[in-house]
RNA sequence: GGGCGCGUAGCUCAGUGGGAGAGCGCUCGCUUCACACGCGAGAGGUCGCUGGUUCGAAACCAGCCGUGCCCACCA
């Protein structure tokens, strides 16, 4: 499991379980690929490890030995979802070779294949000398190298003559078929038509004219060599060149290099270089950096070359995808991805569906070789139809991608009609990786089309990629991986979730530890307060009661954070669902509302009592879907409790409770308190020190007082400052000095604010234009302002 | 070569036309009977640069600089 599992699963459990607490039929299938090339791979390891090989074992025990492999570890990282809190359908779990996923395959194989889009084909692929397979497109990474340009001369037959060509693989040129140079390029325009003798090899090579030839790039010829790059392979297919193959499978130079026999690409390229450069026609080589292949499965340098393989076409299949996405019935978010999704599939090509490997999809076609036939079934035929003789089935096994894309419908049942496959078919939602867009997701939507005859998903949504703390790739290879099971070990799964959450963005993020310590720290928080609730807490009904302004506040809060949460998630917009919880639980409802009513919670009073269990039993519900285990636990302990909460129902935003005057007084209040700790922070009053004060007009709540240490019945003294309506009096524990210093700074605060309030309301361009609201809104401003410095100036 | 992002407080990131925000870190004060994984109060930002649009720009437009990712068969 890695972190991108871990974010992933995140987001699709919170989903899953605020529907499923509403009520709504919830299914989430978990399941895994068999992931051939990286498994073989992973087995073939192990088997030359004990001095044995693959081919030694044989196709059936080596395939034996894989399933040995993945019944040993396939299960880890269920089990790893598990630690998670992924509330899986567990016992639904599939994989892609299971026996109902097998006929699948093979049913959609024969379908695309009668339909003649699969189809077996000599041509051009990207060779993995790694594994020694074919790879699909998809699965090549270009990475730039510094390599050298070498420039050649090839003599011109019965000419004094040369043509100089430029390559960068002169240990193919031996597979050179000819040279094409622009028609239009004054300097070889009287060559085409004749030949250039190949230097080393001797053949005559024709010097064809050619538009896709770039008279600035290189020498403005090329030598073509249709064996061995893929341009050059389609030129040559165009001109009908004669195809020569001078590096095989293996990765080494084969018997058509001759002398070079035998060799390695790298070694020959060296020998070619010193024997050319004894000849004489080495011109020149400099320095040259471009983008070359590498397989993302071995990391090997990509061979291109010509083998006898499976493709399917996907021009039929592509646009219907195209269509359905065009139209929003599949919803790409964010929409930026819609685009890149349509690209690729406006340009997509055939795609090259066999491996040659032994673990995966056997590819169900039979050859007869007698009469020469070719058999495509979904089950295995007995003999040949035609001459009744041996069957031999193909050896190749299918990408395992062909597979996944099967995944919305075969985990359901299909080609069955299942009920499940009627109840889930179209399913909701789809968190991805981008790097599983063109991979997985375009390929699902396509097969879903094609088979089920819908679309596989309605929403997909393209998370954020979790980069190292230094903002390189998490990699195993590079070192810069975070294990997901190592930090729920250290800070617990909810603080995960919580902080994936959290960092998540529709941006690349920074992994945060401080993220995922905030979600420690709710935990906690959440925890701590329900013990101070549930201990103290007469025995009443939990139920909202609105006799006191303040439960009246924290409810109004309450709900609307609900509201705002529900919205949050629905729109996936996670990030900022979490860190709303946060803020309620920490700013509304633990450091004033618990504070607030502390005396009469620990009285017993019944309102308070009945408010709190109200709230924190719809806290407790609203947080579940993203921290389900503190959540769960802490619900064991409320009196309300009945069954799990995660059964338990969601909670909807009770709009009859948003009280807007409960909320403007108390936030006065609030203001007050807030204003009158920072005077006396600010001017250094001991923290224990009850100070005497006397309010104009009418008195504040009872906790503005308790809360800041301020005494309302002031006895005596003279007034010495004022916060807004308080006129703090002077007694043993306020310095002169200090009141003044800040009495000093809060009139520069004021000047320079009633400065700023004046110019813009002197601006007409501003009164003439700007909303009523805001300049009414300015002028309240400075008004309040002009009062408080006269107010201070005065006093 | 084409495309898509990003550049905001020391760090990681929100914010998309009306007086700059969060978490962490930092400073000061608190062992206050839920929580020191805590409480209270603060400091800290010419919102990459230059022009433009607007009464008003971090936000919209153009250019530049820096940076990341994806796609691509220029030998």
């Amino acid at each position: 499991l890695h972190m991108g599992h871990a974010l992933n699963g995140s987001m699709q459990d919170a989903l899953v379980r605020m529907n499923r607490m509403r009520g709504r039929n919830t299914l989430w299938i978990l399941g895994t690929d068999h992931a051939g090339i990286a498994t073989q791979a992973k087995v073939e390891q192990e088997v030359r490890a004990e001095g044995k090989t693959r081919q030694g074992l044989g196709r059936e025990a080596f395939v034996e030995r894989v399933w040995e492999w993945k019944e040993k570890y396939g299960s880890q990282i269920i089990e790893q979802y598990k630690r998670l809190g992924a509330s899986c359908d567990y016992e639904r779990e599939r994989f892609t070779l299971d026996e109902g996923y097998v006929r699948a395959v093979h049913k959609v194989f024969k379908q695309l294949y009668d339909k003649g889009y699969i189809y077996r084909d000599n041509y051009m692929v990207n060779w993995d000398p790694g594994t020694r397979s074919a790879i699909s497109d998809l699965e090549v990474e270009n990475k730039d190298v510094d390599d050298f340009l070498f420039y050649i001369d090839y003599p011109i037959e019965d000419s004094d003559e040369v043509l100089t060509v430029a390559t960068v693989r002169p240990e193919t040129m031996i597979g050179d078929t000819a040279i094409a140079v622009n028609p239009v390029d004054e300097r070889y325009k009287h060559l085409i038509g004749k030949h250039a003798i190949l230097p080393l090899a001797g053949r005559r090579l024709p010097i064809h004219g050619d538009d896709d030839v770039e008279i600035g790039f290189g020498t403005g010829a090329l030598k073509i060599t249709p064996g061995h790059d893929i341009k050059d392979f389609e030129f040559g297919r165009k001109l009908g060149l004669p195809e020569i193959v001078v590096i095989g499978p293996d990765g080494r130079m084969n018997k058509e290099a001759g002398d070079y026999e035998g060799q390695t690409v790298a070694e020959a390229q060296k020998a070619i270089v010193e024997d050319l450069r004894a000849e004489g026609v080495l011109r020149k080589e400099e320095p040259y950096t471009h983008s070359v292949p590498f397989s993302h499965r071995s990391g090997e340098r990509i061979e291109p070359l010509i083998s006898l393989q499976w493709f399917c076409r996907m021009d039929e299949l592509a646009r219907p995808a195209m269509t359905v996405v065009e139209a929003d019935e599949v919803d790409i978010q964010p929409d930026q991805w819609s685009r890149v999704y349509l690209n690729w599939l406006e340009e997509i090509r055939p795609w090259c569906i066999s491996r040659q490997l032994w673990w995966g999809h056997q590819i169900p076609v039979w050859y007869c070789d007698p009469c020469n036939e070719t058999i495509v079934a979904e089950n295995a035929p007995e003999r040949c139809g035609q001459c009744g003789g041996e069957l031999r089935q193909e050896e190749d096994v299918l990408d395992t991608w062909f597979s996944s894309a099967l995944w919305p419908f075969a985990t359901l049942g299909w080609p069955d009609d299942t009920p499940e496959l009627r109840a889930f078919y179209p399913t909701s939602f789809l968190t991805t990786a981008r790097e599983i867009l063109f991979l997985w997701v375009a390929r699902m939507v396509m097969t879903g089309l094609e088979f089920p005859g819908d679309i596989p998903f309605r929403d997909v949504y393209v998370h954020s990629v979790i980069q190292a703390r230094d903002g390189r790739r998490m990699s195993k290879s590079l070192g810069t991986g975070i294990d997901p099971l190592e930090e729920i070990d250290e800070r617990g799964a909810d603080a995960l979730r919580f902080g994936l959450l959290a960092m998540s963005s529709t941006q690349d993020v920074r992994y945060s530890d401080a993220k995922v310590e905030q979600g420690s720290d709710l935990a906690n928080k959440l925890y701590n307060a329900s013990r101070l609730i549930l201990l103290n807490a007469a025995e009443v009904e939990p139920a909202p009661r609105t006799a006191h302004v303040e439960d009246r506040w924290l409810l109004s809060r309450l709900e609307k954070t609900i509201g705002s949460v529900t919205e949050r998630l629905e729109a996936y917009d996670f990030a900022h669902a979490v860190q709303e919880c946060y803020a309620f639980v920490y700013n509304d409802l633990c450091d004033w509302y618990l504070e607030i009513v502390k005396p009469r919670l620990y009285e017993g009073e019944e309102d308070v009592s009945a408010t709190l269990l109200y709230a924190l039993e719809r806290v407790l519900a609203l947080l579940h879907p993203t921290m389900p285990f503190v959540t769960e636990e802490i619900w064991a302990y409320h009196p309300a409790r009945d069954g799990h909460l995660v059964v338990h129902a969601f909670p909807e935003a009770d709009t009859s409770l948003i009280d807007e005057d409960a909320e403007e007084d108390v936030a006065g209040a609030i203001a007050l308190t807030r204003s009158l700790r920072a005077w006396r922070d600010m001017v250094g009053v001991p923290a224990k020190a009850v100070l005497p004060a006397v309010v104009d007009g009418i008195a504040p709540s009872e906790f503005v007082g308790r809360l800041s240490r301020f005494a309302f019945d002031g006895v005596g003294s003279q007034p010495v400052a004022s916060v807004g309506p308080v006129r703090v009096l002077a007694s043993e524990a306020l310095d002169a000095e200090a009141v003044e210093a800040r009495l000093g700074g809060r009139r520069k605060e004021l000047r320079s604010e009633i400065d700023r309030a004046e110019r813009k309301l002197g601006n007409e361009g501003f009164v003439a234009k700007a909303p009523v609201a805001v300049v009414e809104e300015e002028r309240g401003k400075l008004d309040r302002y002009r009062r408080e410095l006269k107010e201070l100036e005065g006093g």
